[in-house]
DNA sequence: CTGTTAGCGCCTTCAA
DNA sequence: TTGAAGGCGCTAACAG
């Protein structure tokens, strides 16, 4: 079996608590006893069985963070920012915590299953990353979970997330929400002012907040220029929408239906750039030039959309600072923003993919 | 504090015992018992504590995933496939494992120092991915911490890195090894199949198998062309080989390099397909046409290169079916090839940033 | 400064 | 089929 404090102690000739105060270096023991102790530690490789450390000292060296999925750069890049923090690159006591990464697939089943795992493992932290289900019944339980585990002591941070009332006012919860709404805003403001105003809109998946709040950033502009609901307009950009997933399939599909529904319009936003690149796909597919004929915009900035070519004009969203920020947070590192809630901004970037409209095409 | 088994006994009118092995469901329990246990557990909203149990029952809930880096999409890819089959996704008894993502950032020190943390968490399985640095001690170091993990019943894959032979023949290791070579030599001949002659090498950082590999490779097919070392051609192939890291920006500047040794080549081979975007930018920043001017080929397939525009020509690695199989493997639910050891097969994808040369620029 | 003594919460023989 | 009891490996008072 594997080798044991009792060992190391009794190697060195000294108590296992003796043991035990070396290792965690939170107690004074003389400067001998140390030295013979690390040597015995060292002659028999000892390595500290985590799980009995965690259940005596009530301490968990798991960080539990909820993602979409990983192989998304949105969340992976969230994702090393978060590990980076929180991991042993810091010169954290104890070699800094590690980063359970947990693919939920937006399944809010999967949500709920993952907390309890990392409930059971005594997670020091969470961190739930990306949009959440817009369902009272989900996000009801959702609530009630993180409220179990902030009660029992563990740091709860959403990144990307709306902020959550937890039930029975339990343990803060901070909350790092991106300010999607402006940015779309700023985006679809963009386009008009170049001059379009027949503009396709492919959004994310219904009823998640993310897609919402993008969602309405965009009608917010339109409406700001006359084409609110309700306008002749308004009517023209509603059937110029279309919801999707967050891949490049959707944004291929999704652009092909939006031609069928509108073969002259002039512009495209897409739910991000990963379908963004699915729409400029389609439209080259279907012979049309990008910005030439159709002005193509993403959201995210993620690392590829300044390579794309035309080089992708979209929202930038501090991914790799917010992931960072919540690591800082969830490790108890850095004060969480006042009143729990920090408002991340985001930037308009604008590139090559918009340009002024053509003449019209139809 | 928290809800354990002794309370739950209490409340159903059993031993915890009984509770316990209600919960496990490995153990006789009568009918009614069973119900009143299970009711109990509901109201009283018991999750177990998962480090108690792991101690008790020397088992574990993690296993350890060391990337250098999730946010890059190849290894984003690798870790969320490979979290998919181990996760509360399948239907695993008692909701599967938990996938420990830790970032070395290629780094040795790193990648000891996670091996450690993962050893003290009893980790159920390590799966290590990517390239090793070549480096007899630090080769030596990782055998040696693996042949304890493999001791203790750690199970241990290594996915797309080169096979270790561990000391004191311990537990076996699984080998899933990517095809580096082969893929690098088909992708050079088919750029001197077009006509190439004066053709660059962005290669990856030195001292690492996937480097060494690859530009075996590479160099393997330009001596099957009277190109090897010690040949003319052979000399200006070595002089028009730069070394770099994986990112675009290696690619960029790389390419800037080149141009200023060999302003006339005709083509570029890039270390992996992020690297070549980062070429296609500085060539275009140069005036340059891809593939008109210069063919560019990058490595690995990564999502976004098929959207790249021109199409990248590049070498397929099934990063998703390797991290599948790597999950299952590490679960023990898939058989270890033959030998511990199989060589996943690299697939040249042509595509529209590689054609044949135009007439001499220089 | 160091040893002794209790547990942490659970699983698992051994008896009944 | 169930209960009682011991121990997994470590930490944290409490003495000395």
């Amino acid at each position: 079996m594997a080798v044991t404090l009792a060992d190391v102690a009794a190697r060195a000739g000294v108590s296992s608590a003796t043991v035990s105060r070396v290792l965690n270096g939170n107690y004074p023991v003389a400067g001998s006893t140390r030295e013979r102790v690390q040597r015995a530690v060292e002659e028999l490789d000892y390595v500290v069985n985590g799980q009995a450390r965690a259940l005596a000292a009530a301490t968990s060296d798991l960080v539990g963070v909820l993602v979409n999925d990983v192989a998304d750069p949105f969340f992976g890049v969230i994702a090393s920012a978060l590990q980076g923090e929180i991991g042993a690159g810091g010169a954290e006591p104890g070699g800094g915590k590690l980063a359970v990464v947990c693919n939920t697939g937006g399944s809010p089943e999967a949500e709920l299953t993952y907390l309890t795992l990392l409930e059971r493992q005594r997670a020091a932290g969470v961190v739930l990353t990306g949009g959440a289900v817009e369902n009272d019944q989900h996000t009801g339980a959702v609530a009630a979970r993180l409220a179990r585990l902030a009660a029992s002591g563990t740091r709860i941070v959403l990144c990307g997330r709306p902020p959550l009332s937890l039930p029975g006012d339990a343990g803060s919860v901070t909350t790092l929400a991106f300010d999607n709404r402006g940015g779309a805003r700023r985006l679809t403001e963009h386009l008009l002012s170049l001059g379009h105003r027949r503009i396709g809109c492919v959004t994310g998946p219904v009823g998640r907040s993310t897609t919402r709040h993008r969602l309405e950033g965009h009608q917010a502009a339109l409406a700001a220029h006359g084409m609110g609901p309700g306008t002749p307009g308004g009517i023209a950009a509603e059937r110029l929408t279309v919801h999707g997933g967050y891949d490049r399939a959707s944004g291929y599909d999704a652009t092909l239906e939006l031609l069928r529904r509108d073969p002259g319009l002039t512009a495209v936003v897409a739910a991000n750039d990963t379908v963004a690149l699915g729409v400029c796909a389609a439209l080259r597919d279907r012979g049309l030039d990008v910005p030439g004929d159709v002005s193509v915009a993403g959201f995210d900035d993620l690392p590829f959309s300044v390579d794309a070519s035309p080089a992708l004009t979209t929202v930038r969203i501090p991914l790799q600072e917010a992931g960072a920020r919540a690591g800082r947070v969830v490790m108890g590192r850095q004060q969480p923003p006042p009143g729990g809630l920090a408002s991340i901004p985001t930037e308009l970037m604008v590139r090559a993919s918009t340009a002024p409209p053509a003449a019209d095409r139809a």
